[in-house]
DNA sequence: GTCTATAAGATGATAGAC
DNA sequence: GTCTATCATCTTATAGAC
């Protein structure tokens, strides 16, 4: 959240999410800022203006998720039942499921990338997780159940699979069928 | 398995070796092919003589994974009980737990860097899930479950999430909890 | 059959004009 | 405060010498 620049004509912004997207679909590594500039329809060399270099850019669409995933759990927190809020997150997924066929998991697939450096930026995107996976161990504490990190991280890293092989194999099925079964497994608690 | 290439000096095997390791370490896009030849005591450019293309050499690569992954469940199908053989499976992820928490599963992170390209070589990397999985299914079959497919799903997808997790957190105690979780459901079933 | 030199193009980054 | 022109480097790939 480093907000140096201005932001009145939203150009900062429109990079970030340029940057979001293709990093989605073509990976960090393969996009360049010369793609980010050409989808905010920014001029090309007028990146670092606003970022002094591409791994900040990368920082900015981290922070970017973070936010988007604190919305997510405000959001949930509004069902009244732990069961309800945990399925609800299984649903999140569920509702991207082309884009993740298509792509992978926005965060998952970044943290991939980025979980093979070891320069700073590494445990940057492990921040994305960390908020989830907290967030589910309380709901399973909630819940009454005593290794709820276990189960937290039992959740969350079964998503992600399913994530993974939707996109590996091309077949959304693969990730509506494994929420359905997460969602099977979280009814049953309690 | 394309060995139009005498192989009497090993020269071949040892780029394919030293291209799989830098891969599994750095990731395809990072990796050049000048590292490779480097790690590989081979002269730069000579790889071309090897390989027409970069994406011929990673294919390779992906071969050499296939080799590699019949050649474990075969080893496995010497334990008598389905559940042995599921539980040996699981342990296989295990064993390498340092790497995979350094540099995260060697197949998974290429599945999940080649999944986001549409272009031939992303389905290739698929070959290793799909032998995996359906040899799991199998024994889930000889198990007596009716839902064989999912449960094999379930289970691949459950290791590999936790593989995506103890990388990001460089943690290689949630691959071998969520492992030793994994084993105690196959103990459940049958 | 093996290797060297180099082309051709892309990319991150900078300096400085407007 | 915004944008253009350009550099320096890296990387895939090729042509051709040994």
């Amino acid at each position: 959240m480093t907000d140096s620049v201005p932001v009145a004509s939203g150009k900062r912004e429109r990079l970030v999410e340029s940057a979001r997207a293709l990093v989605h679909e073509q990976g960090m590594q393969r996009t360049t800022l010369a793609e980010v500039a050409d989808r905010a329809d920014i001029p090309a060399g007028n990146v670092y203006y606003y970022f002094k270099t591409k791994d900040e850019l990368i920082a900015a669409v981290i922070d970017k998720y973070v936010e988007q995933a604190r919305e997510l759990l405000d959001e949930l927190e509004r069902d009244p039942s732990p069961q309800g809020r945990l399925k609800g997150l299984v649903h999140s997924w569920e509702e991207i499921g082309e884009a993740v066929t298509r792509h992978g998991c926005p965060i998952g697939s970044l943290c991939a990338e980025l979980g093979k450096r070891h320069d700073g930026l590494d445990d940057k995107a492990s921040q994305v997780f960390a908020l989830i996976i907290d967030w589910a161990e309380e709901q399973f504490r909630q819940l009454g159940e005593r290794d709820a990190r276990d189960l937290a991280i039992a959740l969350f890293g079964g998503i992600q699979g399913a994530a993974l092989l939707a996109n590996t194999f091309r077949d959304p099925e693969l990730m509506a069928g494994q929420a359905r079964r997460l969602e099977r497994w979280i009814d049953s608690l309690g």
